[in-house]
DNA sequence: ATTTAAAACTAACATTCGTTAGTTTTAAAT
DNA sequence: ATTTAAAACTAACGAATGTTAGTTTTAAAT
């Protein structure tokens, strides 16, 4: 907190005037964030978009805010085992749903023909952790564009590495 | 230290009949880890195998470490940034040899035609944060053999998700 | 049985941490 | 000019942290 204080130019006790405790700023990160997530979900999960096309809009909400916001996304993806009870109980509630349906997004990709038949779950944590390294190098390395990167990383993900022509398979 | 030491049934002083310090743990644990990372690609890179053959091989490693060893792996990835110098310097000059490497591998892949076009350091950082979930997963999951994920990360990153079949560009 | 070295212990240290209590300053409203 | 509420301050608290000093226990070697 005094770190935290010095760096707003305070004293570390002025901060509560502002704030309740310590923990509320935690709590205040990963709710805000778990939210635009779940909102994003809400969006796109019932919308008449292509399974596939419903995956490039999440992880484009990914690749945003581990680029653009990566404090936040770091407090979030880092520290949220810190959260006490119940808040720690409501954010996994949340985080399991949103993952059951991306899982059931790529799964109905998969039933449609679209997706390859990968076990969607490795295929969804795969892909959400993939974008983690945003958060820890978009802020040192701008020279990127964010939508370069996304379409460098869509591309990856969607055909994979192996060039087009090239007969890899052993 | 104090929980460390329940943890192996001792009081906390008498750890320090067998360490240096608290801050001597973590150099073994971050170096021990880097070695194995760059044993691994001194043995790789001059192989003769192909490009893709040779990414696999460090993958798998990946894989391998964050799945089995995933304490040690997440100190390692997690908490490098508390090394002191000359240690953390050194920490990462190992890491910019070795993620230099890499992209050499992947540029020589390209080169050779049998990778695509990509931007090698997107790559590259997307290859290697997207298996950090094994770390936190794979502990309490453990309904998966880790040569099933192996195969299917691999699936994933070298041939895409997009069915062969399906015709998914806009 | 005695010696000895390794490895446990107890007690305490100096810091650091999040936080509270009480006080003073700031700046807008009357 | 006076009042008032927000927001800064100083001082200090209790708890937790990594570590050291000094002592006792353990167990193998003599």
């Amino acid at each position: 907190m005094r770190d935290l204080a010095s760096e707003v130019g305070m004293e570390a006790a002025s901060l509560y005037n502002h704030i309740k405790s310590k923990e509320e700023i935690l709590n205040e990160i990963c709710f805000s964030l778990a939210n635009t997530y779940s909102d994003k979900m809400d969006e796109v999960y019932p919308s008449d978009n292509t399974p596939i096309e419903k995956v490039k809009k999440l992880i484009a909400l990914h690749i945003q805010i581990n680029s653009m916001s990566s404090p936040l996304a770091t407090v979030m993806n880092d520290e949220w085992r810190h959260l006490t009870e119940p808040c720690k109980s409501q954010f996994l509630d949340m985080r399991k749903r949103y993952e059951y349906l991306f899982t059931e997004i790529i799964q109905q990709g998969v039933k449609r023909g679209e997706i390859k038949a990968v076990d969607p779950r490795i295929a969804l944590y795969t892909l959400l952790s993939s974008v983690r390294w945003l958060q820890h190098w978009y802020h040192a390395n701008r020279d990127l564009d964010v939508n370069d990167i996304k379409e460098n990383i869509m591309e990856m993900f969607l055909t994979g590495l192996v060039a087009d022509q090239y007969e890899w398979k052993p």
